[in-house]
DNA sequence: TTAATATGTAAAGTTAACTATACAAAGGGG
DNA sequence: CCCCTTTGTATAGTTAACTTTACATATTAA
């Protein structure tokens, strides 16, 4: 699934470590999620998008998601 | 987690297996999460979100994810 | 009371999210 | 160039989300 949490790291000047430490994940959980090469958890996306102080459908990309 | 899952079936006069059908999962799915046996994940509760029109922070509750 | 509908639960299996460790590669600053 | 920081990737292992099947229980309607 596309997110912007690398746009915003970038934005915020911050590292995928340290991005991890602050969610409390490891930093392969969230190269993995930056590459797609796996879906972040409800909780883990909400952590994020507390973490940049936005929403859940802010950051994740729910546009290839079947509509219902 | 808790969420309003149920709430918002009865509201709506749905079943666990209407919902179920509706966004994609079994029966038992709907009743696990609603008995709070695991969390959904970050699509199924995207689906259940766009179902109710809502949204997913509005569902699902986050209070007791440690804070950051 | 019986039948039908809705929900609870259980057990076994699969897949996906996440950890841990480790090493390679890219990029910038000295 | 060389070091250091950041990111990519790989592999093996664990756990949690979800399926499938099946049966039990509760509620309502006929």
């Amino acid at each position: 699934m596309k997110t912007k949490i690398r746009e915003l790291r970038n934005k915020h000047k911050i590292t995928q470590e340290e991005l991890a430490l602050a969610v409390g994940v490891t930093r392969q959980t969230i190269t993995s999620i930056e590459r797609e090469k796996y879906t972040a958890s409800l909780v883990l996306a909400y952590k994020i998008a507390r973490y940049f102080n936005m929403a859940i459908e802010e950051i994740f990309d729910f546009s290839e998601v079947e509509e219902i």
